[in-house]
DNA sequence: TGAAAGTGCAACCTTTTTGTTGCTCAACAC
DNA sequence: GTGTTGAGCAACAAAAAGGTTGCACTTTCA
C-alpha cells in the first residue's frame, strides 16, 4: 500500500535530521570504516570540544545510528547500518513512487 | 575512491536535514504524486498555517529537493527526484563502506 | 469595479540546537 | 599513592528553527 510511506514518516524524520549535519556525517563515515572508537578518538582531528561531539554522538544514537558500549574508562561507539538501510529503503520507495506517478501520468494524457 | 563520501557530505547534509521534518516528509510524499500543487493545496488539511507551509516549501526548495513555478496567481510546487536520488546513492555508499569494513576485519582477525 | 483567492514580506515569539566552560568522578599507569 | 586520561553532568549563551499574526499586493472572476 501507499499507506507504508505515511506510516513510517514519522519514524524516519528524526533519523534524517540526525544525518542532517556535516560534524555527525564525518562522524558516521569514520565509525564506518568498522572499529568502534571512543569520544576522545573521535574529537581528534575535529575544531569542537569533546562534550559538543557527545552531544552529536548523543543525537546519533538517540536515532539508533550508533550505540555505545562502555569499556573501562572509554566509552566505544560503533555504528549501526540497520537505520542507514531503512533510510535507503525508504527514499527509494519515494523514488518508485514518483516514477510510477509520472507513468500514470503520463497514460492519463496520451488516453 | 572513498574521498568520494568525505567531498559530498556537506553537500548532502542540508538535504538530509530539509527531509528531518515530518511536516517537509509529508510534503514531500504529496508532491511525489505527480501533479504539481499550489502552497494553499499543500496547506489544505495540515494544522498549520499557509505561512508556515510556506516556510518549509522554502527550504525543500533550497535543497533543491522542490522547485516552483508561478502560474497566474498561484505558486506551483514540483518534486526533483534528482537530489532523493542522490542521498540514496549515498546511503548506499555508506552501507556498502561498512560492508567491506566488516569484511576487513574479518579477514584481518583470521589471518 | 469590487470582492475573493493566492501569495509575499516583516515582525515577533517560543523552543530547540549547538556550542562553550567548569567541576566531578572513575579507571589506568607508574 | 599520585598523576593523567576519558568521560559525565550542569549551567549558560548564542543562533537557528518553527510558528504565528498583520498587512500589502496581484490575479481572477462575477
Amino acid at each position: 500500500m501507499g499507506s507504508n510511506l505515511a506510516r513510517k514518516r514519522e519514524a524516519y524524520a528524526p533519523v534524517f535530521a540526525a544525518l542532517g549535519d556535516t560534524t555527525r556525517l564525518t562522524l558516521v563515515a569514520k565509525l564506518g570504516k568498522g572499529e568502534p572508537r571512543s569520544i576522545a578518538q573521535l574529537t581528534e582531528g575535529t575544531s569542537l570540544t569533546r562534550q559538543a561531539i557527545t552531544k552529536h554522538l548523543r543525537v546519533l544514537e538517540h536515532a539508533g545510528i550508533v550505540h555505545n558500549v562502555r569499556e573501562g574508562r572509554k566509552s566505544l561507539f560503533k555504528l549501526d547500518p540497520k537505520p542507514i538501510d531503512n533510510l535507503r529503503d525508504y527514499l527509494d520507495q519515494v523514488s518508485k513512487q514518483w516514477d510510477s506517478a509520472l507513468a500514470r501520468l503520463k497514460s492519463f494524457v496520451e488516453s
